[in-house]
DNA sequence: ATTTTTTATAATAACGTTTTCCATATTAAT
DNA sequence: ATTAATATGGAAAACGTTATTATAAAAAAT
């Protein structure tokens, strides 16, 4: 922005007044105009292609219309979901959608915030889930603090330790409706493919499971859980990594939908028959879902 | 943002000095400061976390710091990655991605160049296609030329007609490829799944085959021209209205990969098999591609 | 011992808005 | 005819920075 920019006072000079009554007629104040001259300014704004710099209105106003979102992977369906959702509730409210993929990692996270909170971010929504660190839930917690004071309004869509509200989707209870549906089919042995190692709603779904089919009195054990990162791939390679088990296993359950769609074209191609040999499950909702095979 | 924020001049207070010297410490600016004050001003920086407010360093340095990225739809995977390989690219050069998600709609989309202008955006990176239609074109001409003006640097990623630099994907030259390979490969009766309509896109990698098949002597008649949107479910619908002149086709291109595959999923659910009984290319050249049937 | 240079600090204006406050002219109420 | 109320306008301060200019002290050069 080399060029000096047009700004109220040129709209003034050309409307004939002053740069207080074109500020009155931009936000059409209660403090009165007559017809006459916000007529006069309104063609001024029309002539010069003024339109009011935002940052400096942010300033003057303490806020920065900035909405932040915190994102694992805009790549992965059901985040790009998300942020497609988010902007386009916010679409129309002249809020800026200001996104950050973190690829999991704890730094690029920190940076996310960092940003935010120099930036004065009205908002943040946490959208990728929290990682399960000592340190890094020790400088979360401390930043998220100093958003908290300086006014920023959080949202976890996905658990987080920190205390922020939170929209749960409800990860427990998702496990426990899997687990009772594979119970009233009469599944006996069940593997399960893990989500990322360190990650917050891992944890949640694993013990999730853990914990439901427990009430059926089954087990989940340790060398029936298969490592895995919520991607196609990662359903892959478990999947070749569970075929010398395959006798013993009745169902699969994924951590999310992607590793179950990885996990079914995997078997599928080793031969074995989803659902006739094996039971595939996954937890999400994603529209992809419908034409896995 | 109700709360009063920490400014430079608490630090200054706290650090026993001037806000000057503080904002010299922040920007370790070229004029000197004593080692003992720089350490004070550190100290008090720590411990009031202070960071400097970027809203008003963009207002004294008129650099918004904003990069606007306009998308058609966040959820096909094209402009997933897209969008992920500009963040990252980005990332920690402490800008702020600003997305918009137009939907391809013309609303949309001035709505986003509107918000990026007023937000004084450093630059804006077009992901999208443009639109074919008088109207739009006629009023993005305008606040493009405004954008510029204002000293926005404008970056279309997707061929645009407005005069901005544009790293084309080349439509063109993949259309010759692919015209080359059917060609090859002895195809003579080709179909081609549209793009949405009105997008400058579609309309250069249709015009695009027609040409280079007319080099080799080859037809794309009208009939074999059929509507789809680049999504999954457009491929479905294409591939159902197809059915009844299949016989008279050897190879089917879609507009892009999604296209191809939702092509390649109903084909085979209606039991005809790709590629012995006909063969199915797209264009881009989407990750997931390698697992179609 | 004086002048010049270097080092270190601060006061002030400016960025583009909006929000008090203040001033005038018009109209209504006495 | 005087007062009170209302309509319309502008000047100036403020938001949190940084760049410019000014000033004083210390160090170096004569």
């Amino acid at each position: 922005m080399a060029n000096k920019e047009i700004t109220i006072k040129d709209v003034a000079k050309l409307a004939e007044c002053s740069p207080t009554t074109v500020s009155r007629v931009i936000n059409n104040s209660d403090h009165p105009v007559s017809k006459d001259t916000a007529e006069k300014v309104e063609a001024a704004i029309e002539k010069l292609n003024f339109s009011p710099n935002r940052i400096a209105q942010g300033l003057k106003s303490d806020k920065s219309n900035i909405i932040g979102v915190i994102v694992h992977d805009i790549c992965d369906s059901y985040f790009a979901q998300m942020v497609k959702g988010i902007e386009e509730f916010i679409s129309g409210h002249e809020y800026i959608v200001n996104i950050y993929n973190t690829s999991r990692s704890v730094e690029k996270e920190l940076y996310a915030v960092s940003m935010l909170k120099a930036n004065r971010a009205d908002a943040v929504v946490f959208a990728g889930g929290a990682l399960m660190d000592k340190e890094y839930e020790q400088k979360m917690y401390s930043i998220v603090e100093q958003l908290k004071t300086q006014g920023t309004v959080l949202l976890g869509v996905t658990p987080h330790p920190f205390d922020i509200n939170n929209i749960s989707l409800g990860n427990k209870n998702a496990a426990a409706i899997i687990a009772d549906y594979l119970v009233e089919n009469g599944h006996q042995k069940i593997a399960f493919i893990d989500g990322p190692e360190k990650l917050y709603t891992s944890y949640l779904r694993r013990e999730g499971l853990k914990e439901s089919l427990l009430k059926h009195n089954l087990d989940l054990p340790d060398e029936l859980i298969f490592s895995g990162d919520f991607s196609f791939e990662g359903g892959r390679k478990a999947a070749l990594s569970l075929l010398d088990q395959i006798d013993k296993i009745t169902a699969v359950v994924g951590a999310n939908d992607a590793t179950a769609l990885g996990l079914i074209w995997e078997l599928n191609n080793q031969g074995v028959k989803v659902p006739s040999d094996i039971s595939v499950v996954g937890i999400d909702d994603l529209p992809e879902a419908k034409y896995s095979y």
